[in-house]
DNA sequence: CGTGTTTATCGTCAGGGAGACGACTATGAT
DNA sequence: ATCATAGTCGTCTCCCTGACGATAAACACG
């Protein structure tokens, strides 16, 4: 074994990228920005920045969300202190092939942000060098249930990436990748889905979660009393609402499992 | 945004650390070694090292793999070149507080490997410096499943350590422990309890193997029926052993299959 | 050589969860 | 008033699982 000697230490650079998803006009969406330096200079990438000497990964990570989105993070298993306006953030993997930044060593420690769907990207002062992507569109994925039509109508699109967009900076559509099958295997047995909805919601709105991040459609009457009968899951908020129209819906908040027993079950192909 | 100024960058060290786990006599094992240098002289850790230049993460963790056991790491997907003298590998999560190591700061790549029952760990050249322990007894857990009697009559129990161990150097009690819940947790939904038996291995090993890493009894009927009848699972390998004694038990190698569906199922408490 | 012990393997049965789907309710839009 | 939309409650069947009986094939004894 190779003497642990803190003197002849190759140095690195280490690094903190975010994978910050969302459900947005029911398409899982992606936190991205663009450049402004070499190398990959005008490309979209995933948000992220150095780790501080005395600094801790989770705090790196925390510190860019803040930076990049304004929100919040808790740590799992804690309670998000004011519900709704944190993000959940946890470490998803770390990234150092010796090539992935062409000027210097780069070991980057991916983390993955969930958050509910937010008013507009900002980025630290520049603001259109920031915006939401589909990870279709950045993955090729196909569009996840159709629903086609409810795009192409917002404000935010003006960003080029059209159909079969420039790939990502880096590794990042690998990091990306990573991220969304984390995020898609999680919610399977966790209570994480709760991450992408506002403090109250109704369990057609954890539904559409689920099916925009899957890119499935689910029974409503099965999804409904799967995830009311699971105890911890939900609580019932008090009130009802009608801004998804139709019938008047339960409010609902998250409940205080985290663990899902028995999983929910993703539909097969 | 930060500038991203590769001069102006903290540096750091990178290190990959090892959590080695094996089945030994229906116990869930971990290597460790005995540290010859400070921090921590004399106290029991992970093997892991430096990562060196031009380097990648996996390729040091399978470095530090072979070094230490003379196990070649496969990735997972790939199938074992030579099943049954090959480890699965893969990375686990990374550890990087500012203070984990006291002399400078170290971010430390953790990765996994699960591997079949060995004959004697070999530390590079240092014979007694490296052991195999039972993870209860590294992180205070009740002894499995009973069985305490099969204990205590092996041939390598002399590094002391007797029941409440003296902790690991550094976090690594932490990074065994999420190592150990990653293993117990993926064996359900995947197959990758083969990788800690033999090539070829018969039902009642593979269930002993669930039996040691989950801590639990399982039905050995409904043990056979489960796995038999997952596609993909088992493959049958033509012959009978009776290495366990009793009635010949028929032989199976790993199937092709990576995911289980429905996964296996881990009894509540 | 029988008997007991150990392990493997096949069957049976009841209970629960999930998919498929019918039916009804409560709102807003036309 | 009618329709469209969304939510909620039930029902029915299938399959998986856990519990457990029964048989088979080896070895270790006396």
């Amino acid at each position: 074994m190779s003497p642990y000697d803190p003197s002849a230490y190759p140095p690195f650079a280490v690094t903190v990228d975010l994978v910050v998803l969302t459900v947005r006009r029911h398409a899982l969406c992606t936190l991205i920005v663009k450049r402004g330096e070499a190398p990959f200079q005008g490309r979209w990438a995933l948000p992220g920045g150095f780790v501080r000497e005395g600094e801790d990964l989770g705090a790196a990570a925390a510190r860019e969300l803040v930076e990049e989105t304004g929100l919040r993070a808790h740590d799992p298993g804690d309670p998000p202190p004011v519900p709704g306006n944190g993000a959940h953030l946890e470490q998803l993997a770390t990234y150092g092939a010796p090539d992935r930044d062409p000027r210097m060593r780069v070991v980057s420690v991916a983390h993955l942000a969930l958050a509910p769907d937010l008013p507009a990207p900002r980025a630290g002062g520049d603001a259109n060098s920031a915006r939401w992507a589909t990870v279709g569109e950045l993955l090729g994925e196909d569009g996840p249930v159709g629903d086609e039509e409810a795009m192409g109508e917002g404000s935010d699109r003006e960003g080029g990436l059209g159909g079969g967009a420039e790939p990502l900076a880096f590794d990042h559509a690998q990091i990306l990748a990573d991220g969304v099958e984390r995020a898609r295997s999680k919610i399977e047995y966790s209570s994480l889905a709760t991450a992408f909805c506002p403090p109250e919601f109704t369990v057609g709105e954890l539904r559409r979660v689920y099916e925009a991040v899957w890119g499935v459609a689910l029974d409503p009457r099965n999804f409904h009393r799967k995830v009311t009968g699971t105890p911890g899951f939900l609580v019932p908020a008090g009130g009802t609402t009608t801004r998804q129209g139709g019938r008047p819906a339960q409010l609902f908040r998250a409940g205080g499992a985290t663990l899902l027993n028995p999983p929910m079950l993703r539909p097969e192909v």
